[in-house]
DNA sequence: AGGCAGTTTCAGTCAAGCTGCAACTCAACG
DNA sequence: CGTTGAGTTGCAGCTTGACTGAAACTGCCT
């Protein structure tokens, strides 16, 4: 997207290109693995929470439970959570991760781990993180601009 | 996304969080003059070197000239840009900003330019820039990891 | 003249989110 | 009781923004 050859470079654009070089990163070295960060992001909450259903999860990671659906069918499907209830319409799930989930996320955490070496130059440069941590604080998202009339 | 409640933030996450914030906002402020960043990239390189075709627009931006040719699409559908040549299959277009296209990307720059003031603090806060800057040099782009055809 | 790399254009595919809706559970209230 | 209504799961289809594939054509080089 934004490309090299250029110009100006301010804190917002190189905000949107670091983070979208770390997504592709990680995203690529997860895909050996078979599952993308939505579905780390899934098996953490869940390995925290053990127990809880779609709609929590949903709300927790900030989706739909539509969404989260798609996500843990993925996971089901690699043996990585079961739901320790009857499936079935109106019937909240109760869902676990299996040793496969467990090993799916240590995987995970490891690619992460190495990102962020990547990232913080291999030293303790906790300017970076010191720094973003900072921003993200003073950038809260958006108060739902809808309909503010 | 990844929700707040919770836990370990490496930089890894604080990065790609960061970059998903700001694109959102820009985003949505892009959004109320008709057009999204990738537009406002176009504009830019266009603005930058005039004449140049959807081809050579592409190769700059990093996406195939078929993407980048939905861009200019609607570019040129709110008379942001214009060709200087006959359209035709195999024939090279030279295009340019209009007046309407420079208002525009001027909107977009100040849309740029205050998402930039929030997300330094309103400070002269160049710790964040200088940390971002330096976590982009150290890490290029992944380099093709797709065995070397 | 012929070949061929480059370009524009059309069409279809894919991923990851979304909304809408149907079917169902369960607790609370009258 | 029964009924109501919020919460959940499941299914289908839409949207956005990228992509690949293939066709039509230009222009240059040999």
């Amino acid at each position: 997207m934004e490309s090299e050859s250029g110009p100006p470079l301010s804190a917002a654009f190189l905000a949107m290109a670091l983070g979208r070089r770390v997504r592709e990163r990680v995203e690529d070295r997860l895909r050996e693995h078979g599952i993308a960060l939505r579905h780390l992001s899934a098996l953490g909450h869940l390995h925290r929470r053990p127990g809880i259903s779609y709609s929590e999860l949903a709300r927790r990671a900030g989706v739909t439970p539509q969404s989260m659906q798609d996500t843990l069918r993925r996971l089901e499907q690699l043996g990585a959570v079961e739901r320790t209830t009857e499936p079935g319409r109106g019937r909240t799930a109760m869902l676990r991760v299996t040793d496969e989930g467990h090993r799916l996320r240590l995987a995970g955490r490891a690619v992460i781990d190495e990102t962020d070496a990547a990232i913080t130059g291999a030293g303790p440069d906790d300017h970076l993180t010191q720094s973003l941590r900072a921003a993200l604080d003073r950038f809260p998202l958006e108060p739902e601009r809808g309909a503010g009339e």
